[in-house]
RNA sequence: GAACGAUUAGCUCAGUUGGUAGAGCGUUCCCUUGACGUGGGAAAGGCCACAGGUUCGAAUCCUGUAUCGUUCACCA
């Protein structure tokens, strides 16, 4: 037999990524495919197929792509392309994250740089404005780049958290907590970021070891205990000093009080005994500062302790007298100190070191401080939920395995810290994000989806979905004659984020897709995000719809350059996706993602890896050039199969089905090799090699039943690859098989 | 301090109910003028961290140790 001579020209020099990529993607887009109505509509799917969904961790309005997206993007279009074809109904809802405090701070930064101005300069609507011009940016460039990954997501549904629709959804949500009783305004020590001036909620902390000295020293001469402390600045707003109720060397002063001057400030403890104090450290006994500690707070509340402020929210001195007032927590720590060693107090200084908890985005030191914020009730029991707890709501579809973690052992992570789970600030005194819907008028507070009446009409003026508005603060109400005020403070961007499976969807509307999607079916992200995240969605999704937000979570791991280090900026050894798809292909890159990667563990990605890949599309590529140059394109009627071919159809039958159990035990890794080494060591070098000979010295029945079995299994070898490398397999799809849906469509080989 | 992982070829990693160790990359040698040099064939290279235990049999299960990592909590 001889080779053909209809063989299109593109397959005649190498498979050029860069030049089909974009293509294939309009294309796809163009077809509807993406949009799973269109699909049932089509006949594409059965009008009476089980839905799958994935909602897609939305990427923060904050910046560009970056290889932690693309490693979720690849993993969940890998999911959702392959549930399309097996016929599934199936939605991939996109969207993104106004990430408050991450995009404020940014344009912040931006602003002060360029222009010498802080936020207070510029003003509430005038900053607003500017960061919502930067997110629209960011948002445009950041869907592009979804596109370029190839995901084929619903583009019709895509979701903002900050849009109209999921500020509505978070307002009545705060509302319904709110009525609930979980929702509270208190009076308590949270974690005050003063660079960014802000509340910070405890899992935004990074503890930052650094050198420290470790004071001990004595109030003054005539009180009885030493104390010892990293922080003696702080000791001037003690109002305890605390000792275990065993220790017995201090159990005869315990119920004492004493006033003494201390670096000139009036102080008066009182020896108080209790159980969280440890015998071992220090002196084993604990100077309370009760506004500017976590745990002395705790103890402050257990012992009905004064409350003594002596930080403001600059980390400055409110007291004592010029030495110290106004000072920096710093400087009035070296002030305090050196007063100690004047006046003989001080017993020992130690150099240790010390985990210092600085604020996550902005690095700025944590001072924690008694504010009044708003909390969410972690340990309320619900009476509209069974008399539940959230922690409660939280935990029990993991322990019934509702909910199911993949790797399983993300399970005790989680447990461990709902154990360990403290009420959840949830106000921040930034002003990108969801404005609290709470008005004040004098005493009388309002609290509502919509602000109090006459104002409606003011606040929906602007409808853009992105520009979204909450720059009105206070509202002229004619007719009562007083005035309403907003306040001030947005929520934490997590608040909305924990609502996204159903938000998205249209909640708290009861809409069609709210019925057909949810509980939405895998949610793929990082593990990193488990308590941020995961953990508030089911929390939210359980309150408030009384549904599993979804049924499986499957976390990927981090994306590590060569050496193993977590790719930063810093470094300067981030790979850019949109480089590498732009030189290899987004095909090779998301292979290079997936291959070798196990659910939860950490992968490391090197160029050499991408190139690999590369190799392997072009490898594709050529196999296709050969099987078409004895193409049966001829062959409508499927030939006499000779014994040896019908060996190497079922042959693949059985890896299809291998691949197929591994996508569907997640192992996403598992399945590409297969296919992939099937391709290369089984299709390309045995089965093409022995065909030569074939076609060479062949009867014709035997090349008639050669050339129809090459031609099949490479048709069904790209529906099985197309999940990984859509690309590559659509466009080689698209042009052997002219007359019929895109690969993208097509029904899976094994059912 | 606690929880949870990891430890397999030079490098990156697979190894899913316990049955004689696998892949890719790299290295070395050879081959190939019609699918592809982005190719093909072959070779070298592992006491599966260590020590015990269970078992006819352990990389795999159990116990302990070491090292690395992640997360949480922090000691004031």
């Amino acid at each position: 037999m001889e080779p053909k001579m209809n063989i299109p020209d593109k397959f005649l020099k190498p498979y050029n990524p860069a030049e089909t990529e974009s293509r294939v993607y309009a294309m796809w887009e163009d077809s509807g495919f993406f949009h799973p109505e269109t699909c049932i509509e089509k006949g594409a799917t059965a009008e009476d197929a089980k839905p799958f969904t994935i909602m897609m961790p939305p990427p923060n309005v904050t910046g560009v792509l970056h290889m932690g997206h693309a490693m979720m993007l690849t993993v969940q279009d890998i999911m959702i392309r392959h549930k399309r074809m097996r016929g599934y109904r199936t939605l991939w809802l996109p969207g993104t994250d106004h990430a408050a405090i991450a995009t404020q701070s940014k344009v912040e930064k931006e602003i002060l740089k360029k222009e010498k101005r802080s936020r207070h300069d510029l003003g509430r609507e005038e900053l607003l404005k500017r960061v919502q011009n930067f997110a629209k940016e960011s948002h445009d460039t950041i869907v592009s780049q979804i596109k370029v990954m190839g995901a084929s997501c619903d583009w019709n549904r895509e979701a903002f958290t900050l849009d109209d629709k999921r500020n509505l959804a978070v307002n009545t949500m705060f509302k319904k907590m709110y009525d609930d009783g979980l929702i509270y305004r208190g009076n308590k020590v949270i974690n005050w970021d003063p660079k960014g001036q802000t509340t910070i909620a405890d899992d935004e902390i990074v503890n930052v070891e650094r050198d420290a000295v470790l004071y001990t020293f004595k109030y003054s001469h005539d009180f009885p205990i030493a104390i010892s402390t990293t922080r003696p600045e702080t000791k001037v707003g003690d109002t305890a000093v605390a000792v275990h109720p065993s220790d017995e060397r201090y159990k005869e002063y315990v119920g004492k009080e004493y006033s003494f001057t201390f670096c000139d400030v009036p102080v008066t403890v009182k020896i108080i005994a209790d159980e969280s104090v440890e015998k071992d450290f220090g002196t084993g006994a604990l100077g309370v500062t009760p506004a500017h500690s976590m745990t002395d707070w705790e103890i402050a509340e257990r012992h009905n302790l004064p409350v003594k402020q002596v930080i403001n929210e600059y980390a400055k001195m409110t007291v004592g007298t010029e030495e110290l007032l106004g000072k920096k927590t710093a400087d009035a720590r070296e002030v305090v100190a050196k007063w100690l060693r004047e006046k003989g107090l001080m017993i020992s200084e130690e150099n240790i070191k010390q985990n210092v908890p600085t604020a996550e985005r902005t690095e700025g030191i944590i001072e924690p401080l008694p504010k009044l914020q708003w909390f969410v009730n972690v340990n309320k029991p619900i009476p509209s939920r069974g008399g539940k707890t959230l922690k409660e709501i939280m935990r029990e579809p993991l322990q019934n395995g509702k909910i199911k973690m993949v790797p399983e052992y993300f399970n005790k992570t989680y447990f461990n810290w709902i154990d360990n789970l403290r009420d959840w600030c949830i106000s921040r005194q930034i002003w990108y994000g969801h404005r609290i819907p709470v008005w004040y008028k004098g005493e009388e507070i309002f609290v509502g989806e919509q602000p109090p009446k006459l104002v409606s009409e003011n606040a929906s003026a602007d409808k853009n979905q992105i520009n979204h508005d909450h720059s009105g603060g206070a509202f002229s109400d004619t007719n009562l004659g007083g005035t309403w005020t907003q306040d001030e403070d947005t929520l934490d961007t997590w608040f909305s984020s924990g609502m996204w499976t159903f938000s998205a969807l249209g909640w708290p509307e009861q809409t069609e897709d709210l019925k057909i999607y949810h509980p939405t079916d895998v949610l793929e992200t990082g593990y990193e995000i488990i308590f941020f995240w995961v953990a508030r969605m089911v929390m939210m999704s359980g309150y408030a719809i009384g549904e599993i937000p979804f049924h499986t979570v499957y976390f990927n791991g981090t994306v590590r350059d060569g050496q193993g280090r977590k790719m930063s900026k810093s470094l300067g050894n981030g790979i850019d996706p949109l480089d590498i798809a732009k030189e290899f292909g987004a095909d090779a890159g998301r292979m290079a993602l997936v291959m070798g990667t196990a659910a939860g563990t950490d992968s490391k990605i090197s160029v050499d890896k991408i190139k690999g890949y590369k190799h392997f599309a072009n490898k594709l590529w050529n196999i296709t050039r050969f099987i078409l140059g004895y193409a049966p394109e001829d062959l409508v009627e499927k030939p006499e199969i000779v014994e040896r071919d019908s060996v190497l159809l079922s042959k693949f039958e059985e890896v299809a089905k291998e691949i197929t159990d591994e996508l569907d035990k997640y192992n996403f890794h598992l399945a590409a090799e297969k296919i992939y080494h099937y391709l290369w060591s089984h299709f390309a070098d045995i089965i093409i090699e022995e065909s030569k000979e074939v076609f060479k010295s062949g009867s014709q029945t035997e090349m008639r039943s050669r050339a129809y079995t090459l031609f099949k299994i490479l048709s069904e070898s790209l529906k099985v690859l197309h999940p990984f490398m859509p690309f590559v397999t659509e466009e080689i799809w698209t042009t052997i098989h002219p007359n019929e849906n895109p690969l993208l469509v097509q029904r899976w080989p094994i059912k």
